[in-house]
DNA sequence: AAGTCACCGTACCGTACGTTACGGTTCGGC
DNA sequence: GCCGAACCGTAACGTACGGTACGGTGACTT
């Protein structure tokens, strides 16, 4: 019975461009009201059947778990080019990288995907939560280390643990905005702010495990 | 009708005795459970009818937010004192801030509660959400900035802005942590390793801030 | 001893929602 | 033009749960 639905979507490759259209109508429908959509609300906000998507999906922990599967699956990153790294070009992709983060975390639909995974991770179904944190916190993680020993390397950072670096690097950068938007705080963040924010992150950042070889930056 | 029963519980002092009980039963209901608690299983497990429930509390919003209120009102502060403040007892002051910080929010109680506030941020019912935020991240930034003020009086710290500065503190302590644990990651902090982080953060804290009259701490 | 009060346990009600079933429509293949 | 597959819209089913009603019991008052 259920076995159909899952492999439907499981097997191969990724939704097709109409169960696309229907995941776009959760994710927007999880941003207005949370995680207490109903299955009929999907259906009449993607127009479809409720029957196609118990077809599709199985059922609701699976509707929502392509939902975020393929929210995860639009973020593409572009890779950093490790050639000619120098002080200036280590601090421009720190400060890119923060303001990237910043901004996924603080976007209305990070916050909603961010919050099912969390009342997920609450309840048995631990899966939903695992993923968020897989594609957020620790994709972020693996895309940041790279570039972390490419400045060791380089002479230009110290540190011992990349892992450690770049939790400090996180903290200096999330602080407690993450948390706060979750609880429902309404806090504004401009674009000036989020780059103003990114430029400090990184300076703190460069003040604590930047190279003592040279005049400091700070 | 309802008013009857808010009034019950918010007029006065504090839930009674047999309250208290109650609602510390919701409180391992809620580390147990999650949010899927039902008022039934209250009932049962605090060995009260829901009738009393009903009464006393309202609905199950006003259990819950008894719940999240009768939870902070137990966490007591120890004030500081900020005479004779100099580098040793700030910096102890604020190591004790950052392992009490980690120890709350790495414990079962915390997790559920902010998992609580978080799901109920996210429907109409943004009041929990806004207890835990001001109980939890915003008293820690009230108790805080008295001290980090204090140690900019004695020199000992220079910033422009408290908020900010405690800001930054915040996020060296917390790094992911809190997200982490809200998601579901099994992140296990030993007492050693708590410790270890406070001191850490600390020696970063000071590293970033503190005066730079004199050798640097780090 | 009778009355009152607060409470327990449980049965009950209404509803919302996940899930299933079904009739009707479109569309590609023959 | 016909057939079946896929899908839409909607109705129907079962259940879980929030909330209420009610009978019963112990404690305290007069």
């Amino acid at each position: 019975m259920m076995l159909q639905a899952v492999t439907e979507m499981m097997e191969g490759d990724g939704p097709t461009a109409r169960q696309q259209d229907v995941l776009d109508a959760v994710l927007r429908l999880l941003v207005e009201e949370g995680d207490r959509l109903t299955m009929t609300a999907v259906a009449r906000r993607a127009s479809c059947s409720k029957e196609t998507l118990y077809k599709w999906f199985g059922d609701r922990d699976g509707l929502l778990t392509a939902t975020v599967q393929w929210q995860a699956s639009k973020v593409r990153v572009p890779p950093v080019d490790r050639n000619g790294l120098d002080l200036a070009s280590l601090t421009s992709s720190l400060e890119r990288f923060a303001s990237d983060w910043l901004r996924v975390i603080s976007s209305d639909t990070s916050i909603a995907l961010n919050r099912v995974g969390v009342v997920h991770a609450g309840s048995e179904k631990r899966d939903l939560g695992a993923i968020v944190l897989e594609r957020g916190r620790f994709a972020l993680g693996r895309r940041l280390k790279p570039v972390l020993e490419a400045g060791r390397e380089a002479e230009l950072l110290e540190f011992d643990d990349a892992e450690t670096a770049f939790r400090t690097f996180f903290g200096l950068v999330a602080r407690d905005v993450q948390i706060r938007l979750l609880l429902g705080d309404r806090l504004e963040l401009t674009e000036a702010g989020i780059d103003g924010d990114a430029v400090r992150a990184t300076q703190q950042f460069l003040a604590l495990h930047g190279a003592k070889t040279g005049p400091m930056a700070l």
